[in-house]
DNA sequence: GTCTATAAAGTGATAGAC
DNA sequence: GTCTATCACTTTATAGAC
């Protein structure tokens, strides 16, 4: 009944993987600051010390998985942004590609179900937090999408754009469950899931 | 800085209208009994007294809509299922257009915020609600897609499905955003989104 | 940097008067 | 069916000892 409690790494490091954990499960509200920092095996005064209050734990908790995410991200886009022969897959693969490697892990995992949360989420404070720190992340992809589908309006491609992040937050929010087959290497199950998602989005932005 | 109070209906239906609406703006454990019911311009002691507890209100908020809803998508299902010239298109429609009538009112929008939410969250004992009681008209839906898809093996359907309902899901939850432009009628606006939802599932759904 | 102790406010739920 | 008052806890946050 009682959480097995994490001892590996500095406070402040054991805290937030206990975050990241019990936000997924419970959400930024239903997780206590008392289960999580008991969870974690830290003091209680511990979040306060180390992050200041509960809101700027959580916006740590997002910045340690997404500064790197977004990083990768936008490598892969530099890569390949404005480029002749660049297709649709090209940049869908810099977008989906870092996150799959990142739910790779458990604890990965468990961080696309948080971000998911954030997305239903209507909450202004959280919005405003990802906008104005990742933001130029999704307009650098949408000005290339724009690029690759000159035949689509600005609506057009908004509404298609916003229905594909619907559609993979989602997927990648159930990483956690789907069971990869004992005789299916990790790599390749991987590339699989990549294939899944890349060939969806593809038809979903580029349908007639 | 108080919210307005609401004076129509019984006080059952008060509840329920003011939980809907604290639900899809705070969460299901962010908001309050003593927020709710001073919303709902009602005593304290209401919610304990019609529901029982706080979690039964939040299945009587979710009943209220999803018996109506799932009822009118099963009703115009079973005029299609099985029949040769069915299309992808009828049976997209049969599912989509129910849940964008539901959104035409703001209270109606507030609800598929509260559905989203309930998605992201991985509650299990919401979700087992939600499956016995709602779980039989996704298999129906699953197995006329099915039928329409017999070039899809089962993990590829399934795959598809679930990023399909992943985007539909999360586009329905922003419909209290989207703004109609003043010279389109609101039939008009409605017809062009449910073209939009369902040309994107379709390719979704039936790429190559 | 970590601890205990506690403040101050909020939580769902309920007993009992009307 | 509605009300007040209150119980029994839990919440975040912090002061101050070590």
């Amino acid at each position: 009944m009682t959480p097995p409690v994490n001892t590996s790494g500095s406070t402040k490091e054991r805290i937030l993987a206990a975050a990241e954990v019990l936000f997924a499960q419970r959400g930024f509200d239903g997780a206590s600051l008392r289960q999580l920092t008991s969870s974690a095996g830290v003091n209680l005064a511990a979040v306060n010390y180390h992050f200041g209050s509960k809101e700027k734990l959580v916006e740590q908790v997002f910045r340690r998985r997404l500064d790197a995410l977004n990083a990768r991200r936008l490598t892969a886009l530099a890569k390949i942004a404005g480029v002749e022969n660049t297709t649709l897959e090209d940049v869908l693969a810099a977008y989906i590609r870092p996150a799959l490697d990142l739910s790779h892990d458990d604890s990965g995992a468990l961080f696309m179900r948080v971000l998911a949360r954030a997305f239903a989420e209507h909450d202004d404070t959280l919005r405003q937090f990802l906008s104005e720190n990742y933001g130029h992340v999704m307009r650098q992809f949408t000005t290339e999408f724009a690029r690759l589908l000159p035949q689509l309006s600005k609506p057009e491609l908004y509404w298609r754009i916003d229905l594909v992040t619907g559609a993979l937050t989602h997927a990648m929010s159930g990483f956690g469950m789907i069971q990869r087959k004992s005789d299916v290497s990790e790599h390749t199950h991987r590339e699989q899931t990549a294939q899944h998602l890349i060939g969806f989005a593809v038809a979903g932005l580029s349908h007639p």
